[in-house]
DNA sequence: TTGTACGCGTTATCAT
DNA sequence: ATGATAACGCGTACAA
């Protein structure tokens, strides 16, 4: 029993191929009768068209390709999750790539998009980079970046105000005494991670609290990096910060279990807030700032749609609210 | 400019496509100096080969699907991206699909594997099915299982030995003194779930402890099944469990969280073991039976190219063997 | 070692 | 409303 192609239905049918066709892609077309009739011929051999030789006739495939730094990130598997559901009711499929943070697996990743002919990109975890920047103005097809902003190309994208989250953070903690205030940032090469960092060095120089080079340091977004930076901060010695800002909740959570090994306790002698509101951080009581992962994840994926259906459209940028969440991570700060 | 094929290539360099062609598909049948040459004229042009062309001349292409059950998973996800690291560096794109559990779904992605000529897949989270084994059947690449065994269809499977698991977990258990055991199991159409119950009453009859049906839940391997079931236990009037196996960290973590909020002592009060050694089940110290995950990573991403190279290696299994690790959440009970 | 010619399964253009 | 035919870009027997 050999693959059956286009031609068999259009055999038995005793019609043309051409109009076999028009029936799969809904072309008005058809004579009512011809069309019900090649349908049940099609239904009853189950015969489904080659994407490829479609792809290869039409040069788009239906496939998005996601592109995201790293796929145990909760808040990236909640996101991907929302969209993925969304898409692939439109009868597109995702395509999760998971990137590491790595600028060239992210190149790499987009060179086969294009050779593949996809219908859109969404890139969650894109950083700036001279060749990152050179093959999106190569793509054929629309691209959608999440959380990040690349400044050498213009493109649609969804995105926190990460400098108002990374505001609320420190005024939280200042709020609540703390004047000596450790920063685990984020990647330095990430836009949005930058921009919660400049927050919250505005939230410093508002309240005239001096910025302190020492007290910041940049992680990569994981609980072991978050648990490394724990360990460094219990083992050193004189200045130490009373409270932490964590680039994002994963990292909160490492820095939370370096504590309790260690037998520091929180928040009593360490005040620590993240970034997201994943559900372990709901869980585990932490302190956050909340991204609308919801919200967010819906206009993802129906921008990207419109995007590919009336390419004429110009970019835009759509910007969601932060929101603090105060949990038990955090106390005042006792004198 | 517009889009450079082979046969752009081949007019510059002064070949015939074939040449260029067997440059780029490795074929020995090329002088060393034309092969150089073209080689160049590849380089300076960027030119990449057009998958779509390609996959419809060959009929396959460097794609392998990975369908999992639910990427907010941790399990899985750090599954996933094990395997898609082995499975990128040898020249493969991994494709994710998240079915949601939902057997509909997971045909729906198989039908589109087969339309885009995919190279393999990789099915984690197969449940039994009619509907599953008719397609699996009609596929016409290699097919590999993960943690699911369905008795309808013969092909590759990596899999923990589940009934060990679940034996382990209630001997434990019993060992501490617990008579009254609260099941909290997985769903019912997945075998690994069914086989970790019977694991479990088999431990009970083993030590001759009645099972009791009615301290049997199933669930759907999700933190929010895991905290109904601890709330319904919570507030249920009557004989009660003392301790809670649950077919996952993720529920034990539900479970967990209900009685944070309600005050029910863990392990003072109810003891909990869980199951897959998720990261949170080691941060927040939970009792749990640990799958050799990166043992079963490597094996499922070597086994399916394996199976692509040569395709006519028979069907094998293979067992990894799970392994009980005792943390907070279990205790003695106190008599 | 290289070139010719055909096939892969669809869609799209142009007649009819 | 329908059919013939030419793309789409590549791989590969087969011939040279």
């Amino acid at each position: 029993m050999d693959k059956v192609t286009i031609a068999d239905i259009a055999k038995t049918a005793g019609v043309s191929r051409s109009t076999v066709s028009r029936v799969i892609t809904n072309n008005p077309n058809v004579k009512p009768d011809t069309r019900e009739k090649i349908q049940s011929i099609i239904d009853s051999y189950k015969y489904k068209p080659s994407s490829l030789a479609r792809g290869l006739a039409v040069g788009k495939i239906n496939v998005i390709a996601l592109i995201i730094g790293d796929i145990r990130n909760p808040f990236y598997s909640e996101m991907v999750w929302m969209v993925e559901n969304i898409l692939t009711e439109s009868g597109y499929m995702v395509v999760l790539c998971d990137s590491g943070y790595d600028i060239e697996k992210e190149v790499s990743y987009l060179q086969t998009v294009k050779q593949l002919g996809f219908s859109g990109v969404i890139l969650a975890s894109a950083m700036e980079s001279n060749d990152l920047t050179a093959i999106l103005k190569t793509m054929d097809c629309p691209i959608l970046l999440i959380n990040r902003y690349i400044k050498s190309f213009e493109c649609d994208s969804v995105l926190l105000d990460n400098f108002q989250g990374g505001y609320i953070a420190a005024r939280h903690l200042i709020e609540l005494g703390h004047t000596k205030i450790g920063i685990l940032a984020g990647p330095v090469k990430s836009t949005s991670s930058l921009e919660r960092l400049e927050g919250c060095k505005q939230a410093l120089q508002n309240f005239q609290i001096e910025y302190r080079e020492d007290f910041v340091v940049n992680g990569n977004l994981t609980i072991e990096d978050g648990y490394e930076y724990g360990v460094n901060l219990i083992k050193s010695e004189g200045d130490k910060p009373t409270a932490v800002f964590a680039g994002n909740d994963l990292m909160a959570i490492g820095i939370m279990e370096a504590c309790n090994e260690h037998g520091l306790r929180i928040p009593e002698e360490l005040s620590i807030i993240g970034f997201d509101d994943i559900p372990y951080a709901s869980i585990n009581k932490i302190t956050t700032v909340k991204q609308p992962l919801h919200d967010m994840a819906n206009m993802v994926a129906n921008r990207i749609l419109k995007k590919i259906q009336e390419d004429n459209s110009e970019n835009r940028k759509f910007i969601f609210t932060p929101q603090l969440i105060v949990r038990n991570t955090t106390k005042r700060l006792e004198d």
